[in-house]
DNA sequence: TGTTTGCGAAACCAACTGGTTGCACATACA
DNA sequence: TGTATGTGCAACCAGTTGGTTTCGCAAACA
């Protein structure tokens, strides 16, 4: 299925995962070890950030680690940063509002 | 229910209504018009939105006119500004090693 | 070689999602 | 007053989600 970057960022779970692979690679069991759930529904959630290519995989023997893709967050930066821009102005604004009353007082 | 700003964005068509209504607020029916379905599912959207506070409404007889509230999208960008300091870091490290190897070939 | 370990994949299930239709209600208007 | 319009809400439904259990397979190890 086609996945979408916001909507594998949307459970806290795997939002949770990619805090914790963002500090280094690891391994499904590792991560499982982090939660209260089993290793499989971890695996699940990996399967998800792999299709939208948030996070690779390198084998080591039997092992597999997990680790993030950082570049790909951008995309959700990319798709803030107009809002960005729109709350900044506002900000602005604000800051102009309140240099003219400063300014009244002198 | 308990509602996730993560949760409201992830769905490409609530993205799209944030889109519409940052330019300026908008009643359901004239949200609904941009799209290819029902008032009653933008009406759903909407709830979602309003229930984690990305929305919210304003009466006009018997028109509601529903806004945005920028500053909730804020929460996204806090929770991207960590990652955010690593990609910079390592964009800056890539540039270091280039400027290395600029500096080498003099 | 046989056993343990780490993993992905499949089958299954309850809960949630996003859509629809139908309705009730208040406002606007003839 | 009666009718049209704008809206929220409930009921329903098919598809998706996130979890579990079970299994098969390859690598590590005795």
């Amino acid at each position: 299925m086609r996945r979408d970057i916001f909507q594998a960022i949307a459970d806290p779970t795997r939002r949770a995962i990619i805090a914790l692979i963002a500090v280094q690679a690891m391994t499904p069991n590792t991560i499982a070890e982090h939660f209260q759930t089993s290793r499989q529904a971890v695996s699940k959630h990996l399967r998800v950030l792999t299709e939208c290519e948030l996070v690779t995989q390198q084998q080591h023997g039997r092992e597999i680690y997990y680790s993030l893709q950082l570049e790909r967050l951008q995309e959700v930066d990319h798709w803030l940063s107009d809002y960005r821009k729109l709350w900044e102005t506002r900000f602005n604004q604000l800051d102009q509002v309140l240099s003219t009353l400063k300014n009244q007082k002198k």
